[in-house]
DNA sequence: ACTACTGTGTGCGTTATCGCACAGAGTGCA
DNA sequence: TGCACTCTGTGCGATAACGCACACAGTAGT
């Protein structure tokens, strides 16, 4: 079963859950189709409104749903790493969204093109499955931000994005600027200063020119709201990590 | 063909596009379970995080999902009349859905016991590519909502509320208190009361104790944020309304 | 070493929304 | 007719976030 590297390979931080949670059967299928790509910080994968040609399996990487309005505001609607895929309105019937896809966290990503995709996807078996589940658990991510944006303070929503990237990420250290943070969270970049600013006076995280070491998570998770607990809840009963059986 | 009865009804107005749209042979083996039940104002069509027991398909009534955090405040994440269906957690997977499902306007629905929808689903047929397709529809409007929350203003987001109900009602007449609206939208009851007015000095609505008649549709979507307009278009490319093929 | 640029910190007046308190108007019912 | 209740309107201080302007510190390039 040599397709099988491609899934487990020789760098074990370079693994995807869903890829990982395919029967076998179906990584047979698919993983000669996939290749290994490099993403950079800031690549836009797709832009709104454009068909998708591929569809990416994050890694080590971390990649942004975000909103642009007419007047260029953005907001972040969901992220997306190793937990899901980049590109779900190719199997869910729309071809395109209206959100863009943005590198948060530069690192690799398994892509597929789109055409494979599908053509597993008809096959209505085990990946129709997964992928739904996976696609409940992003609608329930963008719940949970419309709500945290209309109710919670720049400083609990810090504490909520840092969290997001932290279970995303191999290791406690960020890579992002403020101007990138605020972004994301549709606020301004001052903003996004004070809030850093008192994470780093609590010694929470250590900030440093676009780059934030997480020194001290549990606090982290007791400042921020609880959308990031019910996300994580909800996705982990949705999305129970496990690697594929061979059955 | 008795069972086509139960979709093109006396009344022209019980009528749900996702069943309307379904193929005559789809259609001939779900209408025999399919029961229309009345929904009245405020009722909790399912609690967030319960199993799903029917799926709702809206004829002349408007449903709610609504959020509700610990604290009791809540936002409405996305609404659902005659273009959709209630309970996507259902097919997607998830059996339950973080958020709450209440009637915002008093009215009928078709209803399906859950296994005879998950049964047809199942089949992967036609159904399933329309389910997709309204559930990508529903993901566009609740990431939007999330934007709106983050950006716009409490009298933008009046205008897209009203906006929305319009759509999915018969006339030019909501009803709706402003502390209900103030619910939904998330906010006080008084900033409904200030945009409301604002309304009512321009004369584009006529608001009255729960009563409110829209008189300038067209001022209405001027004033409005382009939130509305995108969802709008959005969903008309997913789900463009047509009646049911005998192909 | 000088320069250009990027990222961060700070101050200050403005605005939207909040929280609370209370008044008044319309509605239903005894 | 009178009473209770719901819905709406208003006033006011508090607060969070905004927009803008500017200073300063690391970093990179020549």
């Amino acid at each position: 079963m040599t397709s099988t590297k491609a899934v487990t390979p020789t760098r074990p931080d370079l693994n995807n859950h869903l890829l990982a949670a395919l029967l076998v059967e179906v990584q047979d299928r698919l993983f000669p189709h996939v290749e290994l790509v490099k993403l950079k910080l800031g690549q836009v994968i797709y832009e709104a409104g454009t068909t998708l040609d591929y569809v990416y399996f994050p890694t080590d990487s971390i990649v942004s749903l975000l909103y642009v309005m007419e007047s260029g505001a953005s907001a972040e609607i969901s992220v997306v790493g190793n937990e899901g895929l980049v590109g779900i309105a190719l199997f869910m019937g729309g071809d395109s969204t209206s959100s863009r896809a943005v590198v948060q966290s530069a690192g690799h990503a398994y892509r597929l093109k789109s055409a494979v995709l599908t053509k597993e996807f008809d096959r209505h078996g085990h990946l129709l499955v997964l992928l739904l589940r996976y696609t409940q658990s992003l609608i329930t991510q963008m719940a949970q931000t419309a709500v945290c944006n209309r109710h919670h303070s720049i400083d609990q929503q810090l504490c909520r994005l840092l969290l997001l990237s932290l279970d995303r990420l191999p290791d406690n250290h960020v890579i992002m600027t403020q101007e990138l943070i605020a972004n994301m969270l549709g606020v301004r970049r001052e903003g996004v200063t004070a809030a850093a600013g008192k994470l780093q006076k609590l010694g929470i995280i250590d900030y440093h020119r676009g780059h934030i070491t997480v020194l001290d998570r549990h606090k982290l998770e007791q400042l921020s709201c609880e959308c990031y607990a019910v996300v994580r809840r909800e996705t982990d009963r949705l999305l129970p990590y496990q690697v594929a059986s061979v059955d």
